[in-house]
DNA sequence: GCCAACGTTGGC
DNA sequence: GCCAACGTTGGC
């Protein structure tokens, strides 16, 4: 078992969207950096993850997903109508995945980018290292314990 | 809206 | 392989 952090705008798709989605699950697309793709790979069913709310008046932390489907190929590369379309993806080895995740659960408020910056135990996080913008990243088990007990 | 910190692209 | 230009991310 694993454990994940992934980035999310809120105005784009929220926490509470995952949650009001069919099976409370989504195909997590659009991924189009390649450490962020090569983590999604590494990921197996049942890990867990942090949903990060970026980009928006209270960044941080703001609910847990767990991993449903292991990596397979990201349609939206392939469709010129959409936003992430890849025209140098070729479909025998497509470039992009994603992983499905579905709703664990909101936390009742989220934990604060700040908070998570200031606090000690977290140590080498990945998310609070210097010039990250990684919309995916691994968090370590001590990482996962020391931020569930903030909430 | 600003800007620092990246990743990617493409000419050479 | 280098590196300048460009685009994107994301906090503030």
């Amino acid at each position: 078992m694993a454990y994940w952090l992934m980035k999310s705008e809120p105005d784009t798709f929220s926490i509470d969207d995952l949650a009001k989605r069919p099976r409370k699950t989504t195909a997590w697309d659009g991924v189009r950096n390649y450490q962020a793709r090569n983590y999604m790979r590494q990921m197996k069913r049942g890990d867990e993850v942090l949903f990060y709310h970026s980009s928006c008046d209270n960044v941080g932390v703001a609910g847990i997903a767990q991993v449903v489907r292991e990596a397979y190929p990201d349609a939206t590369q392939f469709d010129p109508d959409d936003s992430h379309f890849d025209p140098k993806s070729d479909p025998e080895d497509p470039r992009w995945d994603v992983v499905d995740i579905k709703f664990v659960k909101k936390l009742p408020e989220v934990i604060s980018l700040e908070a998570l910056k200031a606090n000690a135990k977290l140590g080498d996080f990945a998310l609070t290292r210097r010039g990250n913008r990684l919309s995916v990243l691994p968090v370590t088990a001590p990482q996962w314990r020391a931020i569930l007990k903030m909430a």
